[in-house]
DNA sequence: ATCAGAACATATCTGCCAGATATCTACAAC
DNA sequence: GTTGTAGATATCTGGCAGATATGTTCTGAT
């Protein structure tokens, strides 16, 4: 059987925090999960009409715009459970960095610091988007989810400092892979 | 217009290598660049039929077995580095775990504890993995290559120790999440 | 010698998904 | 009053993974 889809796994999760119309769960999407997670339109509306026509989802009170404002049920909060406790498959690996950089003799070896280097670039401003919003999360008054998020912002800052210990190591190898004696 | 599709891109660089059958382009992607790359069948089969009818790729003798033997040609060969030089747009973020462990409170602490022993043991294997890997490419005789090789290896080893340094980070978060006053 | 099964090989289909595009409405600023 | 911005919904194309089906060649055990 295929992987159930994880846009609904997004969507009931959204929906579980507060009602929302379908461009304000994309909105949410982007701004509070942005770091890990992200949904565009095309996933949000089918998902959206799946979801309502297995009762999961209700069209609430229209808001104040125009738009159906949905609603979790309480079968969707089941599903909800039921779909956080499946066991994350983790995606095949898909990293054209990497495949540009093996394939770096035929690039040359300055092309590929460049491509390094903003690799680096990328990651150190993350940091400093990781700092706001930890200092963000520090002061979320639910006290309940504070560590569950705190865990996930850990992840993206370890994960930049990574890269950025790599790119430094990875242009080191890349200098030396200059030297007149290759090739 | 639509990203151009990263298996010609693959699927070029291994037949940069030497001639292969497509099954064999498969296995080379999988053994070579596994640990950063995938390719299907249901992409492969189409992509080689497409780069044969563009000229960037020919039929070669038939191997042993049964089955077409590709090899790439000189505009093959000059798509591949038009393909390399092309900048590379970072994939939409879709982590399945710190979508799960973002709404934790309703799975509870131990479940995502477990979750991210799991990444703990999964990151250990993969370093380990890597070390022996290493060592191969050290052995590496083409030294020209030698550099973009490790510079993937790598990649992978600072993404692993990451991995480690978080879980445990997470652990103990997760572990003070635990105390009887929440909720 | 033959037979089973492993490895080699190709092809197709379903469904998930991103990104682009096309509309439409409400509202605020000018 | 009109123009721009935000809110809102919908649809289409194409990349892609994974499953499935099917056939061939080689090898090792009996």
């Amino acid at each position: 059987m295929a992987r159930p889809s994880r846009t609904d796994l997004a969507v009931l999760g959204a929906l579980s925090v507060q009602p929302m119309s379908g461009y304000a769960v994309r909105a949410a999407i982007t701004e509070t999960l942005g770091h890990f997670w992200s949904e565009s339109f095309g996933q949000i509306y089918p998902a959206l009409a799946r979801l309502e026509a297995a009762g999961l989802v209700r069209a609430a009170a229209d808001g104040r715009t125009s738009g159906r404002v949905f609603e979790i049920t309480d079968d969707g909060l089941a599903r909800l459970r039921a779909l956080l406790a499946e066991p994350d498959e983790p995606a095949p690996p898909r990293n054209g960095l990497l495949l540009r950089l093996f394939f770096g003799r035929l690039l040359g070896p300055e092309v590929c610091r460049g491509l390094v280097r903003d690799v680096r670039a990328r990651a150190e401003a993350s940091l400093s988007t990781y700092a706001a919003l930890r200092r963000e999360v520090e002061a979320e008054p639910d006290a309940g989810n504070r560590a569950y998020f705190l865990v996930t912002v850990a992840a993206g800052e370890h994960g930049a400092r990574a890269q950025l210990a790599w790119a430094d190591e990875a242009l080191a190898l890349l200098a030396a892979a200059d030297d007149p004696g290759a090739h």
